[in-house]
DNA sequence: AGGTATTGTGTGGTCCAACCACAGCCTAGT
DNA sequence: ACTAGGCTGTGGTTGGACCACACAATACCT
């Protein structure tokens, strides 16, 4: 069994990113002079560059100047997103898996935290307060996505942050299509913001334990009233 | 911006998917077909097709008969672990945010589990007495990776034994460097076997915490035993 | 009639040669 | 000195050709 053509090529741009021939932000070489070296055509070159541009690694754009060309990038998010969306849509994960990988990760990462300067608080605060200021489900949600994000960040691993939002993002149109079903998005709302401020509060003490369960609870109760995982019992 | 000719056929293909018009197991049209009905060339189409392929979505072969043609299948790890691979090598992400990762999704896994039928520890214990069988560093490893992944998998999430399998694949050829140079393997694996059996004695007690906390200790000593990541203190 | 080569057919895999759209650069003309 | 136009090289797309493959149907010989 021969390698196949557009593999050998993510081989070779492999290779030179672990020999560090090639590092962030460089620019590889055009896609006619990349096949002319490898010895097999553009079409497989691009098949390649196309591959390692949906794993996050390389973006390419046309044109001309220092923005053009396929240049090495660090976007872990873009596959682990669309795969996950992906896979949620032919029902190899679920809905549930998802929302339980999310609770492990955000209880993690609040665990992780101790004794932070004060002022680290202060974008999730104003996610808080922007939250207060909107009725509308959607927007609600995005800055709740937002917020949760922020606070995972703070534990400062860029997998688990990554993989943080990724898991959001593969859920998100089943939590938007599930929010106009909700049965009294007012009461949801005031007890998710209530819930949000006491989570900051147990940072702020620096009580991870008690973050960590908080959080818990704030993100299964809106799953089971949003049906998206099943009541318990 | 118009989307590119690629991305409307994922976006066909995905939309098929979410409809149910395609299932797992399900072949796609032909490639001819496929670009001819959405009116864009056979290039084209193949990107997508490769793009759905190193999502874990796609499968296809060439040939004829039933195991021919482009197929719906469901393999979350193959995006997860070529994307990570990749990303460390662009020192993207690093190999102690991957430990740390892993110490998490064991730390829940094993927390998860309560009160498990006696039998479901076998396969693990068959891979500690295969453990015990060999000396050779690389053949100890591999069936570590499989013991860890076993035990993971108790805890019945398959998108964390996604994650897990990967996040172990992703550094694997750091493991692999580090194991020559280490200073005594003996006694190191002594350790491991013993370490092991442990975590599964706690494991069949059903003593979720003490597990969690014996994985953790046992992760974090040998990487740091390899040198992939710093000592304490 | 049974088994065995042979051909046929449709699949994905690869290649080539052209052309398009784009964006910066450079030059000619004012 | 400035502006408008063309130049050049980038990725994006296309059509058509051919290959390797694997199965299915057929023809063939025994």
């Amino acid at each position: 069994m021969t390698a196949q053509a557009y593999e050998t090529v993510i081989e070779e741009i492999e290779s030179m990113i672990r020999s560090k021939r090639l590092k962030l932000g460089d620019r590889l070489e055009g896609e006619r002079v990349l096949a002319d070296r490898l010895g097999v055509s553009r079409t497989s070159v691009r098949e390649a560059i196309r591959v390692l541009s949906t794993l996050g690694i390389i973006r390419s754009a046309p044109g001309s100047g220092p923005s053009a060309g396929a240049q090495v990038i660090a976007d872990p998010e873009i596959a682990l997103s669309a795969s996950l969306r992906l896979h949620v849509a032919v029902d190899s994960l679920s809905v549930g898996d998802v929302i339980d990988a999310r609770v492990m990760l955000e209880s993690w990462a609040y665990r992780q935290l101790e004794q932070l300067p004060d002022d680290v608080l202060a974008p999730a605060r104003e996610l808080l307060d922007a939250m207060d200021a909107t009725d509308d489900p959607v927007e609600f949600h995005h800055i709740d996505t937002q917020f949760h994000l922020e606070l995972v960040r703070l534990a400062g691993n860029p997998l688990v942050n990554a993989i943080m939002s990724s898991l959001r993002a593969s859920i998100e149109s089943y939590v938007l299509d599930a929010a106009p079903h909700l049965e009294d998005w007012q009461a949801i709302a005031a007890r998710l913001r209530a819930e949000h401020r006491a989570i900051v509060a147990a940072i702020g003490e620096g009580d991870g334990d008690r973050t960590a369960s908080l959080a818990e609870g704030h993100i299964l109760a809106f799953a089971r009233d949003a049906g998206l995982i099943a009541q318990p019992g």
